[in-house]
DNA sequence: ATAGTCTTCTAGATCGTTCTAGTCGAACCA
DNA sequence: TGGTTCGACTAGAACGATCTAGAAGACTAT
């Protein structure tokens, strides 16, 4: 069995190429202040030994790590969306990210307790449960950036599509198309979920409409739940606290033989994945996953670099029109 | 606004306690060699002071970070499920995880290079698709796990679910049931497609029946496009790659008015969230993915703490039936 | 009393970097 | 000529932990 070799350390290049250490870390991080001749000495000196900078010692003493942490709930497919693309943006703006997931006894103190140890040098929250306090209380110690939900307090930079315009947009479009009579399946304990439902229901009214909000949740069975109740009173349109939700409500319909969008439109929320399978094609309000976690990074990496009060960034969302949704069936 | 504060270290507990930076060490981590009045002290101390161990200066001194790095894909619900029992695993073990994603434009090589980086002890890889030599590279630095992979070469553990056994129960639950035309739909390139297929085949010929393979691939869309070719000349029950896949069969067969399961039967794989849930209902050969993390943590806690030459785990996966399997209709 | 053993604690070296404050020539300037 | 500036380089002190060696005091054994 090969042993575990000793990586070359800085030193062992310095005696190589015949210089000090210090001179090699010059060259090795590419700082003006060697002559180009000794540069290319040095290089090939640390080339042919196949030295690697030991990142632990070179942040020790840097205090620099270039990771942002990122929470996020694995259980959340939507999550996974904005994790990929957070990575996409981090690595343009020189920065890695560390991740760490919320799942079942696993809260969220615990994530960022591990963020920390590893040296996050920012926080990046997907829809934070935590108190304000103590999302606060972390924030004394490096920046905090919320993602999809704002009220976090001033200390705490958010960045957050704008549910008010998301479901007012929503009611517009079924509005357009003739409905009257449109329910809201809400979200239950969700973040956001009391909001989109408030603004739901002042949106009706401003349209002249009597809202009707339905219990239910973010996940499949919830929104099965739901269509069971929403069956006993059918509406002609629906607006899903999101699109696993909307998945329930349409599955549920479609037991009972309810056609969609023929005699009920179904509107989801996210523009997950899912909503765009060719045999789903679901209507859905876009967050637009790679522009908030772009936004989110780039907050995180402003305040790391200097950037002192703490902001809030406000997408507006927009509507991915598929197929569930359509004009009021006639007599409604 | 308030100073990001610098956040304390050993000297400030070993100050506010009136003792040396040594034993303050000495009781953080739980060494022997203090006297229980002192511990007490500076535990208070600690805790007063919020004090938390820096990792980097830990691990550049001692090489012991307790983290393990676990890479998974973020765009497989399969593998959130291998998170979240991972978490628990690692954390009874005492340990930590560390999460790195593979994701669109971020391919293995540089999840590997980030866990690394913030001192990860040992590698889990669910499903690695670098090569053997190229995971033999790592574990020279490392011990390196292969989660749902087996062919990884000797110098790599390896905890997998036995793919011949999964779909040997597959098969034989089917044939039970007098299933005679079973088609197996593919994963295409995807990891471990080629065992399950091979399989497929052996053990149809077993049972002295035809095997039939239809390509696919791991994603939903892949098994719509397979229900498709299905429909040319319909089997009475078709083994999926995976639960996704499955769904997208099911999918085309419910738009083209095939009834599941009077028609065909339907058995996925993975047992996924998604397979659980009420309106779906899908039996699927169950990899167990808490039981599979457990044995990859337990690994590779193994060889950090001193198992010299690495094994490989197989799990027997087991059958889950729902409700999209029955008897084979009369007449075939 | 002397030596030996425990227990509890501490000083100081150390890990592999980066950073600060120089040194040492050579070139430049008046 | 003597002073200043500049470029190339280096010694040694950080960074925040762990580890080794050993000191100080209490206790035991001879």
């Amino acid at each position: 069995m090969s042993e575990l070799q000793r990586r070359p350390t800085l030193m062992d290049v310095a005696e190589v190429a015949g210089v000090s250490r210090a001179l090699v870390s010059i060259v090795m991080r590419g700082a003006p202040g060697a002559a180009e001749s000794t540069r290319q000495r040095v290089l090939e000196a640390a080339r042919q030994l196949g030295y690697r900078a030991d990142s632990r010692a070179r942040l020790l003493r840097s205090s620099r790590t270039k990771l942002l942490g990122l929470i996020f709930s694995s259980s959340q497919p939507f999550h996974s969306e904005i994790v990929d693309a957070a990575y996409a943006e981090a690595s343009a703006r020189g920065y890695e990210i560390a991740l760490s997931a919320v799942a079942s006894g696993r809260p969220e103190a615990r994530a960022i307790e591990t963020l920390l140890d590893v040296g996050a040098e920012a926080l990046i929250i997907i829809a934070p449960t935590l108190s304000a306090d103590d999302l606060a209380q972390h924030a004394r110690q490096v920046p905090v950036v919320s993602l999809l939900r704002d009220n976090v307090g001033d200390l705490v930079d958010s960045v957050s599509s704008d549910d008010y315009a998301g479901i007012a947009i929503a009611v517009d479009h079924l509005v357009s198309l003739g409905h009257s009579r449109i329910v809201h399946v809400d979200g239950g304990a969700a973040v956001s979920s009391d909001r989109r439902r408030e603004t739901y229901r002042s949106e009706m009214i401003r349209h002249g409409l009597q809202p009707v909000v339905v219990p239910g949740g973010p996940g499949e069975e919830d929104g099965m739940g739901a269509g069971q109740i929403l069956q006993e009173n059918l509406p002609t349109a629906v607006i899903a606290f999101n699109d696993r939700s909307a998945l329930g409500i349409m599955e549920n319909f479609r037991a009972a033989g309810i056609r969609i969008p023929e005699d009920v439109s179904v509107l989801g929320y996210d523009d997950s994945h899912f909503a765009k399978l060719s045999f789903v094609q679901l209507s859905s309000v876009s967050q637009d996953a790679p522009l908030l976690a772009a936004a989110a990074v780039g907050r995180a990496v402003d305040r790391i670099e200097g950037a002192k009060s703490p902001g809030s960034v406000v997408r507006t969302p927009h509507l991915v029109l598929r197929k569930t949704t359509t004009r009021a069936p006639a007599g409604n």
